[in-house]
DNA sequence: GGCGGCGTCGTTACTATATTACATTTCGGT
DNA sequence: ACCGAAATGTAATATAGTAACGACGCCGCC
């Protein structure tokens, strides 16, 4: 995951073929795992995709009890908790929200950057923050396992837009 | 905020004189905003100070609710909501939970270091954290207004306990 | 003292988010 | 074809959070 990622997350890309790759490695990921890429789940991790955002479960309930899927919780639930044990998906604490993962190669647990104007969600390189934050816990004792980080701002697009138009 | 101030949330300490003293200035801060410290605030942030731990608003409410103060949602959130609108308590959104900030004087926007075993919460010094965080999305192009960080994992003490007795 | 505005407190009712429990179906291996 | 495990669907419920409204009390002002 460069830094580039970053910026290429919010801006405008062949999303179309950013999907397609995605879906394809997840598919070779889950053979590999010997794990079930199911209707329900494709489809789950496609919606995902398809928003590049990050989508209340009930917001992919809705889209999925719309495609003949089941409309109760537990259907959503349970295919991002799949993909998000698999590495396919993040969720997201801040926003009770899930976004698929960009980077499921990567072994990594990702920094997110959510853009507030337009809801979109990149994933920054965790490494450079998870040693500053160990650095200052050990002094103080305290060991790291797993850390949250979510940053709210705004992306480049979305500076500039409102830089020509403020409020 | 010194980094002392991690290993002195864990570790054991004249907790009614930490109360003590929180509160004091608390009613000062307060007082100086123009702002009132009224029964239930008061007893919340008593609550929530008396406990060293992340707690559920509704954790919360039942307690106040034990001691005749209203038994709707509500009331917790109100008052939760008002400490930390004052700086005097923060909320943490990976556990949808509150906790007592022990430093209300500092301009801060904490990390927190929650410990998986004893629940209590510490705040480190954000300063660091941050750089790393703005640097690494400014190459992204992304501007960072507000950051979230919480950090999962073992206290200086609770490590000692399960290294005395591992599972 | 009485009055009016404002903030606080309490309630009801509701929305949103998430989980438990269980019946049914589907899939892969034999 | 059959069995067991995994996956899917349902209803019901738990947990978290918000909106809307009325009552009360405090304080400044007349």
């Amino acid at each position: 995951m460069t830094d580039d990622a970053i910026a290429a997350a919010f801006a405008p890309h062949d999303h179309q073929q950013c999907v397609h790759r995605a879906l394809d490695e997840a598919a070779v990921r889950l053979k590999d795992q010997g794990a079930r890429l199911t209707p329900v789940r494709r489809r789950t991790l496609e919606i995902l995709l398809e928003s590049h955002r990050a989508m209340g479960a009930y917001e992919v309930l809705d889209r999925l009890a719309a495609e003949g899927f089941g409309r109760q919780p537990p259907v959503a639930y349970r295919a991002l908790e799949f993909l998000v044990q698999h590495g396919l998906a993040h969720r997201l604490q801040r926003l009770n929200a899930f976004a698929a993962c960009l980077h499921p190669g990567d072994d990594h647990h990702p920094v997110f950057l959510i853009c507030r104007s337009c809801d979109k969600v990149a994933e920054a390189p965790f490494t450079p923050i998870r040693d500053a934050l160990s650095a200052v816990a050990r002094e103080g004792g305290f060991h790291v396992e797993r850390a949250t980080v979510e940053a709210l701002g705004l992306c480049a697009a979305c500076a500039e837009t409102e830089g020509q138009a403020p409020c």
